[in-house]
DNA sequence: CTTGGAAAGTCAACAAGGCTGACATAAAGT
DNA sequence: ACTTTATGTCAGCCTTGTTGACTTTCCAAG
């Protein structure tokens, strides 16, 4: 309340804060939930015809981006529990989309990598969602990019932006 | 492919275009998987106190902003089944948040309303996520927002985002 | 006035994908 | 030798989505 009377009384250091409001805020927050619906749609669609889930795409992604990572790494980036990592990740190592490899320094980890029809999903997968990506880019240009990029960034947990930053550079 | 020789080769039209290669969209992807993570975070926290889940806040936070919706309506804007959404809304309706009025034109229609007690428990859902949203928005500034904004907007189904944009003007 | 169809609600059954708890195994670290 | 870590697995539970079938209510067109 406090906080809302402060972004609503125009100017306090010069700059007008007009994009504070609760109005702003709350077109915010329904512009995240529409546009997370349209964002995850196009995956979602060829997800069916495989018989998989958003949870399989998840792995794949990450799998894809980070060739070798290990299991624990991949549960600290998506956030479940083990046993609902594992569900998905049998599968698709069932299936051959996955490979699981012994570590070699450390034996007790398994390296993950995508084998070549696991290559030929992901790649399905991230095209379908690139070119919606594309065409919304193309459309807001690139100064709404950046913008877009930098509350994003904000929004995410401290503790969980890590690992968006972790491959910034890095191989490949 | 012949997209992504188009975006990688800078210069089209005397534009850059370096922020349409697929490094860049693979890094927007990313950025809404983890943002959205955070952007549910604390309203998640909330509903396990009240033995709600996300498809109540969803509900709560569209009967809000549209007092007096019908079911059909929220079902458009939603995406799942009636039976879905009627699981949600009769636990609702049974623990006094929602009040769902006979229509008086057509009698078929419910008329969906919050109750002062679901008045209360959209109150504490959603200043929770404006909290969040509003650091986001602080830190990032004002252009930035404006383009994060744009940028959701093309992310939208053409379907869907007139759901979005029908509360531009309107009531309250 | 009758009837077709829309709006809403309900029951049953099922699946995906989260969760917890308990337990097993192998390997690494102390 | 003992403990911790990394992984896997079994069993059971919850939420939230799905389909299909069926009923009631009621507007509106014939």
């Amino acid at each position: 309340m406090a906080e809302r009377g402060a972004a609503q009384s125009s100017a306090s250091s010069g700059e007008s804060l007009l994009f504070l409001t609760d109005e702003q805020l709350r077109r915010g927050i329904e512009a995240m939930f529409f546009a997370y619906r349209g964002f995850t749609a196009d995956p979602d669609r060829i997800l069916e015809n495989h018989a998989y889930g958003r949870a399989h795409h998840r792995a794949i992604h990450f799998i894809n981006r980070s060739p070798g990572t290990t299991v624990n790494n991949l549960l600290a980036i998506l956030g479940v529990t083990k046993q609902s990592l594992n569900r998905v990740l049998r599968t698709l190592v069932e299936d051959g989309l996955v490979e699981s490899r012994v570590g070699t320094r450390d034996k007790r980890e398994r390296h993950l990598y995508l084998t070549d029809q696991g290559i030929s999903l992901e790649r399905e997968l991230s095209e379908a969602q690139r070119t919606r990506m594309r065409a919304a880019y193309r459309a807001a240009g690139p100064d709404a990019v950046a913008g877009f990029r930098t509350v994003l960034e904000q929004m995410m947990d401290p503790e969980l932006r890590h690992h968006y930053f972790s491959n910034t550079e890095g191989g490949a």
